[in-house]
DNA sequence: AATATAATTTAGGGTTGTCTAAAAATATGG
DNA sequence: CCATATTTTTAGACAACCCTAAATTATATT
């Protein structure tokens, strides 16, 4: 297993969570910047090695193996990026890419200990949820999307998109985090955008961000 | 800097460290496990980068550049090795293979924050002098090998030889680690080797032993 | 100093993971 | 439903880093 092969079970496993369970080679070569043609060796090599179930031209899968191999790392990334923020005070926006370095190191004993150290976190600083060692996630709220709300109710933040990191420091600044309560206070229906009010503060997300907030009703 | 061009820095510099200021590639060779042949591209790749200077047949040393990089190799590396110790718990003898993996994360942000958040330590769980972020070592005490002491004095560790697992763990055993004190009981001239009193115990350590042990006078 | 031995380098290859360009398969829209 | 556009795969190449085998340079012995 190469930071590279560990690259790509992520990026499956985060894509076909997103979608409906298989990935396309084309999907995969734009989230990892890589060619789709070197997408497809990879693919080769993975399914050859029993990771994914690759048919050509029909995009793949993880096995059970596979998935298995990827909600690890997607643990030790959470478990990095839960150190990183906790412990070291590095904004959430700046957490992601230094646990994209650290994931790579697959000491079972290393991250058992860290998880210890760090009081056995169940969500990262994003909201997401920690697998335990045998692979299972805590039990989860059922959450939506802000940009579903509707005008004049409170909702609490349970987790918001990790993906980019102007998006994130974009949320920073408008305190909006795992835990803060939001009140729509204005539906903008022309362009979807939101009025919101945040730990007394009024601010305007667009509908873009909004749907990047995914929160409860707050009662 | 890839983590292999990271290593032969950090071996080169060791190696010159212990001996005469240049390395031979059959030592590099020896401590880094690959052949000669290969030691000898690299070489010449470092020597490109201008962080070796390396003539032909007659071995390498370190330019301005390189020492600085391997300094900065060193420093992560020593940083991790005493959040691993102090932190996570790991005995010394199991943190050398887990900081070569982390030593090679190279963002400045994350090792001024972890040497902060460790309280700016001086010295690793082996007594190996951490550099500061401009490369400076911490003042040292001048030190000999307990190899070289005389019968019947106190002696306390300053640092010990991190190079192998087995002798670590066999150390550990003994309960010698820095700022322990020893007291020679006898010593055997036949083969050098030593009986000390280390906590009240008494052991019988070998010549080689006692030569990874770095000590001064207990006064 | 000549020769034997040891150390080092060169020559030629292999693997991994990437690329470009071209071919093949699939999807789409009149 | 067929021609065109899009997606994916194949073919061939390259850089990094390693290898073995052979050649070259340095060292040691007599």
């Amino acid at each position: 297993m190469s930071e590279s092969t560990d690259n790509y079970l992520k990026t499956i496993y985060a894509l076909s969570k997103a979608g409906e369970g298989f990935v396309t080679t084309n999907a995969l070569s734009e989230k990892l910047g890589t060619r789709a043609s070197s997408v497809t060796d990879m693919l080769k090599k993975l399914n050859k090695q029993g990771s994914v179930s690759h048919e050509k031209y029909h995009g793949v899968s993880l096995t059970t193996k596979g998935e298995k191999q990827a909600v690890e790392i997607v643990r030790r990334h959470r478990i990095w990026e839960v150190f990183l923020s906790d412990k070291l005070g590095f904004r959430w926006d700046e957490v992601h890419e230094l646990a994209e370095q650290l994931e790579h190191i697959s000491s079972h004993e290393l991250i058992t200990r860290l998880e210890a150290f760090l009081g056995h976190p169940k969500f990262d600083p994003h909201g997401d949820p920690i697998p335990d060692k045998t692979g299972k996630m805590p039990r989860l709220a059922k959450t939506f999307k802000l940009s579903e709300g509707s005008e004049g109710e409170d909702f609490k933040v349970i987790s918001v998109d990790d993906s980019s990191s102007e998006l994130l420091q974009h949320l920073d600044l408008l305190k909006i985090r795992p835990g803060v309560v939001i009140n729509i206070r204005k539906l903008y229906s022309f362009d979807q955008s939101l009025e919101i009010i945040v730990s007394g503060k009024k601010h305007t997300v667009s509908a873009t961000v909004a749907a990047s907030i995914h929160v409860q009703k707050n009662n």
